[in-house]
DNA sequence: TATTGTTATACTCTATAACTATA
DNA sequence: TATAGTTATAGAGTATAACAATA
């Protein structure tokens, strides 16, 4: 026989704050990341094309599949940051269908610059935490993007 | 004098660590929202504004700065809103120059729907963790989320 | 046949600038 | 003067469909 404590709140609305609190955060994560982008004249899209190509040379598809956007989208995406010197297009030297893209010194330049930018900018959220209280959310957030098992 | 654990990660480190986890939480949160809007045919803007008029009726100018964007955004976004029946415009009955907006029926029925999608398609996400960890994780980001005080 | 990438098309999202109406 | 909203304009982001080249 078990007793439930009426004042404890049910696994339902447990759950229900958790989902709140997680979008509300992400939402105003989204929004610092925005504004970084936005003073160096990029979208929140092409900063993430920054971060992924910052230690990896891969071919279209792969970006796609990073991003969840279509191969279609990528090309615009891709066509509008060459032509901005920011990456470049080269041959897959394995694969005659596929076309590679990495960053240029100008656009590993700004990656950099950005990701200080970016830390900058979150630690108004993230410096209110003490340090065990950092590690601990840290290690909770990877606990939920932890993929299912096989 | 204070001896530091060369095997424990510096304050620094913690904090990237911290930031890191942050954004990927952000985009995979970002991604479920999209999938969700995307499968009733709504931007992620627009699930937005589902959500805030769901239990308020504002003026254009509020929905402005809710979701951070221009006037003339938000004149586009609930034009369409509206065109398909989710939303209605009235003039402000206070402030001549004022419109307010407010959800019809059918946008408050789907405002309710998409709630319990958003709910099952974080789940799981959310859901590995144990209840305290649940409420640990909610409290902490709630903490991220407090506004810097006066 | 399947995959990779491009292009054409169409729509949404977004901001800037110029405007009207009201406060 | 300042604020609220609309409209025109322009550009980015996005997906779908059709296509060519390669595997």
């Amino acid at each position: 026989m078990t007793f439930t404590d009426p004042a404890a709140p049910s696994a339902d609305t447990a759950q229900q704050e958790l989902i709140s609190a997680l979008v509300r955060a992400s939402f105003a994560t989204t929004a610092v990341l925005s504004r970084v982008a936005a003073e160096h004249d990029l979208s929140l899209t092409q900063l993430r094309v920054l971060a992924i190509l910052r230690d990896r040379r891969v071919r279209l598809s792969d970006l796609a599949d990073y991003l969840g956007l279509d191969k279609s989208t990528i090309s615009g995406l891709v066509d509008r940051a060459e032509k901005r010197g920011l990456l470049q297009r080269a041959p897959n030297p394995a694969d005659g269908r596929a076309t590679d893209v990495f960053l240029t010194a100008e656009g590993m330049q700004l990656a950099d610059l950005g990701e200080g930018k970016i830390a900058r900018s979150l630690s108004p959220m993230t410096g209110k935490l003490t340090r065990a209280e950092t590690i601990r959310l840290t290690a909770l957030l990877e606990h939920v993007l932890k993929q299912k098992g096989p």
